[in-house]
Formats: C-alpha cells, structure tokens, sequence
DNA sequence: TCGCCAAGGATTGTTCAACAAGGGTCAATG
DNA sequence: CATTGACCCTTGTTGAACAATCCTTGGCGA
C-alpha cells in the first residue's frame, strides 16, 4: 500500500513475498512495535523456511520497520521520541525544499498530488482512517517526487513507512487523522498557486504540529498501559506477543 | 573505510563481518562493476556457508552496492548515467540545504569538516588517490552533517558509497582526485566565513563539474574496452570474473 | 523472606546437503 | 545459417542439525 505502483503482473521471490506480507502487517499495525518476530513462529506460519525467512527480515533491517539485537533476534521497531524527532528533521530538509522547487515542477506532479489530496478527503469524510493515512502520505511523497530523484523518492518512502508506525502503535488512527485533510488541501492550493515562501510557511507548521502529535501519541501508548514497556515484554509471556 | 566510525570492540555477526568484506572490495574497486558474484565461490572464498552469504548480499543490496537480478543472482552494481545523475540530484539536495543551514551550525561540525579538507590535502601532496577520495567523501559527509539527522547521513553514506563505485570503475583514480584538494578548501572558507549564498553558488559549481568528470569517466570506461561491454560478459568466460 | 546461583529450556546464529527451476551453452539438425 | 534440444551451471528454497547465547526457573543458603 505504501509500495511502489510497480503494480500488476509483479513475479516476486519467496523472500520478496515473505517481506511484503511482514511489511504489510508491521506498517498496518497488525504487527505492533516491539513484538518479537519468533524464526520458527513465523517461518511456520508463513509456511517458508527459516532461511528464506530470515532473508526477508533482513531487508526489513535494512528498510528500519525492524531491530536486529544479536542473539536476541528481530521485533518490530519502536521508535523513541529521538527517532521521531529525527525523522522529522529529515522531512523537513526534503519538503521545504521541494515545496520552494515545486514552483517550476511539472504538470504532472500537481495532478498526483492532486490526487493524493482528493483520495484523502473522501477517506476522512467516510471515516477510513487507515486509508486517509496512506492518502496523506502519498501527498507528501507526491511533493517530495518534485525533486526528481528516484533515490530520494526511495528513501522518503522508508521515512513514511516507519513514521506510519508510530500512527499504528496508538490505538485509534482516527485521532491521528481526523482534521488533517484540510490542512494538506491548504498547503496543496498554495503550492498550487505557486506562493513560495508562504507555502514554505505553513507547511513548517504543518510538520511542527504533526511531530507535535505524533510525540504526543508515543508518550500516551507508553505511559497508559500500566505494565507495557513496549520493550521488556517483547520476549515472555506477553500474551500475543508473537506472530503466529 | 566509509563505515560509520563506531569503530573498535565493534561484535559483529559472521554475517555482519561477510557483509564488510565485500563493501570494502565493491567500494575499493577489487571488485569492479558488473563483476557476477557467484555464490558457491564467494562462499567458498570467505568459508562461511551459502546461507550467511546470501543473507550478507541482501544487505549490500538494500545498499546498492549490488543489484540482484532474479535467477541470475547477483553482481556488483553498474552505474548507468542516468543514476549518476540521479545521485547528484540527490547531492545537490542535500549539501546546498546544509551549505545554507552551515551559518548556523555546530563549531563541531566545522573541525570535521577542517579535518577532512586537512586530510584530503595531505593525501594529495602525498599522491595516495585512494585516500584522496575517502578524504573528498568525508568532507561532504561532514557538511551534510550539519543537517543534524541520523538518518541522512545514513542515506548520503550510502549514496557516496555508490559514487565511489564509479570512481573505482575507472583505471586511474588519479585523474579523479587530482586538484579537488583546492576546490573543497575554497568551499571550506566560504562556508566557515558564513557566505551563505557564494558557499551555494561554489558548491554549485563544483557538484556541476564533479558530474561531468564521473559520466566522462563513465562514458570513456565504457567506449574504451573494444569488447567490454561490462554487463554482457559478467557471466560467462571473462577471465576473472568471479570474486575468488 | 530475600537474594544468589546453577540447571534447563528456548531461541538465535550458522552450517551442510539436497533438489527443483531457470538460464545459458553448444552441438546437432533441418 | 537459424532453430531446436540436450546438457550443465547457477540460483532459489528447503529441512535438519548443532553450538552459542539468553531467559527462566527452581533450589539453595543467609
């Protein structure tokens, strides 16, 4: 869902499978930060071999949605307020920038964003707030496309998909959601329009206030459950802390 | 050379270890682009099993090191110049953007950038190219720095690791690194002395032509060879092809 | 009762051997 | 000379095995 529109008639490798499907359920919030990604558990499941398995964990390593201790195996990334904060540092080096470049960017990426913004207006008024996240950060990688790197393109989209776990871990999106599309549609009008430094404007205070929200949700899931420590009961005897 | 320096009791998994062996070989240039990597062979090379290898590969993959092409396995990356380009669009993102954010930055930032333009200098008197170019790197690692996100730094290590890639390609490093040492001092003192807008023309100017020398170089490591066509003969019977 | 220590179980890290599937090579054939 | 088909190499994937490490748990002593 937040996947490259490669789309279609994609002939993938087991592994490649096996990560998508993980991918999926991490970035859906099926898989909460901090559970425990058991070899044997998930292999099983996944009716794959441990090898193959741990292939595809691998990449999700590498894509940041999972830690890897040594000896201790992999779990679900949970994101401190540090990490979140840093991504946001790195969302608004690219963003401002591409909202000052988007004055000369091509038709093209306007109709995406475009698009983006619409798909997540009807989202919010049909109250599908996982959907209206992914419209929302199909907007912002909209913008960030303005740039023209495919390199940068890749990298924003792992940014999105880690952030999107932290919407996940709360309990209710429609908190992280609700409200939300007329604020991209605001910054989408004046990008539209071309107003430079204003739209630079609002969307630094766009971002201030969604990193505000989103610190704010990861305090509350860490401090409202009485025992959750989001991490020492990643191994144990948490109840469903495995992904069978 | 390029890895982070977290530098000496560093524990590291065999796959870990496998992993850097052969960043270290892609990046040096033992292992020039399009070189097949064949499995039994490295494995056998680096005596670790096939698995580990496998897993390691993933890794560079995700890196960009190696590009992995379905039942044809995998083999050291080759720049094409549209990728060439589409990392210096990314450089020019990134570096301008810190190169305005510098007249704010850390006092540490600047003495590890002095210390690269140092390093760099004395390389180049010394004529030791290689480390010219891990110097040059280090330099702009350390301006983008200023941006104050791990995680892209991260990215921009990884892209320079890919550029190296094209440096490596071409016989004589030499011609590569030979009179930078000037031109990342002048970018120095400009940025030290807060000349915001010059320091963004300069580094204009320099990514522009740093651009032009690698897609030269490229173009002239794929004419030159009458029949190295550097993809076509990664399989096959090219005398050393395979990484033993 | 509390804390320390050892035994035991569970999980990961890594290896090995095997086989199916896909791709390339090469020679025979039309 | 182009095509076909057999052959071989390599990758993709599996299953089982074992050592090393970590966590848990129960026993022991103070």
């Amino acid at each position: 869902m937040l996947r490259d529109g490669s789309g279609s008639t994609e002939e993938l490798s087991t592994t490649g499978r096996v990560a998508d499907v993980l991918r999926e359920r991490i970035v859906e919030g099926a898989l909460p930060p901090g559970t425990a990604l058991r070899e044997v558990a998930v292999a099983a499941e996944l009716e794959v071999s441990r090898n193959t398995l741990r292939e595809a964990l691998r990449s999700l390593a590498s894509e940041g949605l999972v830690v890897q201790t040594p000896n201790r195996g992999v779990s679900v990334r949970a994101l401190t307020a540090a990490e979140v904060r840093d991504i946001y540092r790195t969302r608004r080096v690219l963003e401002t920038q591409a909202a000052t470049e988007s004055a000369v960017a091509d038709e093209a990426h306007f109709t995406a964003m475009a698009d983006a913004v619409a798909a997540k207006e009807r989202a919010e008024r049909a109250r599908r707030w996982t959907e209206a996240g992914t419209a929302s950060l199909h907007f912002h990688q909209a913008l960030v496309a303005v740039l023209g790197s495919h390199r940068i393109d890749e990298f924003f989209r792992t940014l999105l998909a880690q952030l999107r776990l932290a919407w996940a871990a709360s309990r209710d999106e429609e908190r992280f959601q609700r409200g939300w599309a007329a604020r991209d549609r605001e910054l989408f009008e004046l990008l539209r329009r071309g107003h430079r430094t204003q739209s630079v404007g609002v969307l630094l205070v766009y971002l201030e206030d969604s990193e505000r929200q989103v610190l704010d949700g990861l305090r509350q899931a860490r401090g409202a459950p009485p025992d959750d420590r989001s991490e020492r009961n990643a191994r144990g005897r948490s109840p469903r802390a495995d992904a069978t």
